[in-house]
DNA sequence: CGCCGTGTTGAAGTGCATCAAGCCATGTGG
DNA sequence: CCACATGGCTTGATGCACTTCAACACGGCG
């Protein structure tokens, strides 16, 4: 059991929601967690499990996912810094299938420590509340994005979504990061064939907006995309709108992480 | 202001997902609210509002609905007992539209008595959370319908949702519903055309699983309905996945309100 | 009365699914 | 080093679920 280094991404993200004291982030410098690796396409856990840790997503993207019958739907897809199953805490059953998507490298942390965090500062308290009506907020724009757009929209929308969270924890800085996806798994996100996910990322490519390896994305017109998308921010952050996106027009302003110090290997 | 009386299905909505003290029963009595009322197809909030209320559904139906565009897309939908936007009490800005699918009455609680009966008592603010929890379960589960399902089965799955939701707070008891929707707001639900959504319709009737009128449904076979619609009712409850379908399947068996014995009318 | 919202029906068009085949890169064991 | 398998990507042909457009019927209401 580790503590605190390691953490940076999700105390910037927590830093970026609320108003956070030094002993909030002495405390978030104590997380103490468990490090473990998996593979790509590979399940942490299955429906009906009962964690008695938060996973803490360090490196990778990991993603929600129903398999009903045979057919899957991924439902969220999460990048370094989130906590993936923050509820957890509260209700322990998981209710669908945690998938790495890539090879990843998480945190387990005990839930214990978020209760402790939260008894101990109503801050904390607060800035994890946030982060739980964010993720409901995405999960709600999701709805809209499944229900009222057009293939191609709906993958713009999820390229632009993914581009902003790296933003917002410090990754991504040239609009190129490392591709979450197998086609198949984009068309799993998108509720769309495989075969149209090819297709729709082809008419992506030949418009100019973007390059789509197998291992990095890279959008060439942001303006273009965010327009096919017609994305809007607002959903992913709470307190101002238009900071995450004002970043993302000028890639060179870089206060991400206010005031980091964090007080690292402090034992648990 | 008034108190307590009209809040019954909220209390034993909460009663059914927590164990609840004989104290906590009485402060849930003391609950201060505002009735008003509103039209079929009017807005409470827009998108952007920052109520310092959280609105109670006492009497019809209400949805969240965003209108990006000319295109609507209803997100979740609500029925009475439920406190349709507890969020605001830690994020008060809206982000999106409340609109009544139909005339209903509402209570509306200041954030400030949700933020005192949580202090205190811990059992309360665990059973808020729950239904935090509940809430995001569902957009989850709508997600994987929008995206999984055929238009048939999406509008079986509502139909199912609604009805097994209106059995945790003692209405329905005989298959029969007041009906939410217009044949258009069943669309925008669903993600399918309006017109698309009166065949759809039409088939359930063709098959004799249901009757569909303005003002009323009536399911004929709800058997037949959950096996089209794929409904698992894991997803709507967290302690007992079995009870609420066990509870559907034999109308009969009639204890929802353990223990309830509200304090009625006294003053806020 | 005439209007408007809601439900219904038919005909034509299309976005996407499905099936099927082939390509390429990577890995693996002989 | 080749033989082969595997997983991901690509492409074409065909079909269907659903959309769109247009018209009409019905009832409630000014």
């Amino acid at each position: 059991m580790q503590a605190g280094f390691a953490s940076n991404k999700f105390v910037s993200h927590l830093a970026s929601i609320a108003k956070l004291t030094p002993d909030d982030i002495e405390l978030l410098g104590r997380m103490p967690f468990t490090i473990s690796y998996y593979g790509a396409h590979e399940d942490l856990y299955q429906k009906g499990d009962r964690p008695s840790c938060c996973c803490l997503l360090l490196q990778g993207y990991l993603c929600w996912v129903d398999s009903e019958l045979d057919w899957r739907q991924i439902i969220s897809i999460h990048v370094p810094g989130d906590v993936v199953d923050f509820h957890t805490v509260i209700s322990p059953v998981v209710r669908a299938n945690l998938r790495a998507l890539t090879a990843t490298v998480v945190g387990f942390v005990p839930h214990s420590y978020f209760r402790e965090i939260s008894a101990l500062s109503p801050t904390l308290r607060q800035a994890l509340s946030l982060l739980h009506i964010i993720e409901d907020s995405r999960s709600r724009n999701w709805i809209v994005n499944l229900g009222s757009r057009s293939s191609l929209a709906r993958v713009a929308h999820l390229v632009c979504e993914i581009m902003i969270r790296l933003r917002a924890v410090g990754e991504g800085r040239d609009y190129c990061f490392p591709c979450p996806f197998t086609q198949s798994d984009l068309a799993a996100a998108c509720a769309i064939s495989p075969v149209h996910a090819n297709r729709t990322v082809q008419e992506l490519r030949r418009r100019n907006i973007l390059e789509w390896r197998t291992r990095t994305i890279s959008i060439r017109d942001w303006p273009a995309l965010v327009r096919i998308a017609g994305f809007k921010t607002d959903y992913l952050s709470l307190q101002d709108p238009e900071a995450l996106l004002s970043d993302a027009r000028s890639a060179e302003t870089t206060q991400h992480t206010p005031a980091m110090t964090p007080s690292r290997m402090s034992a648990s």
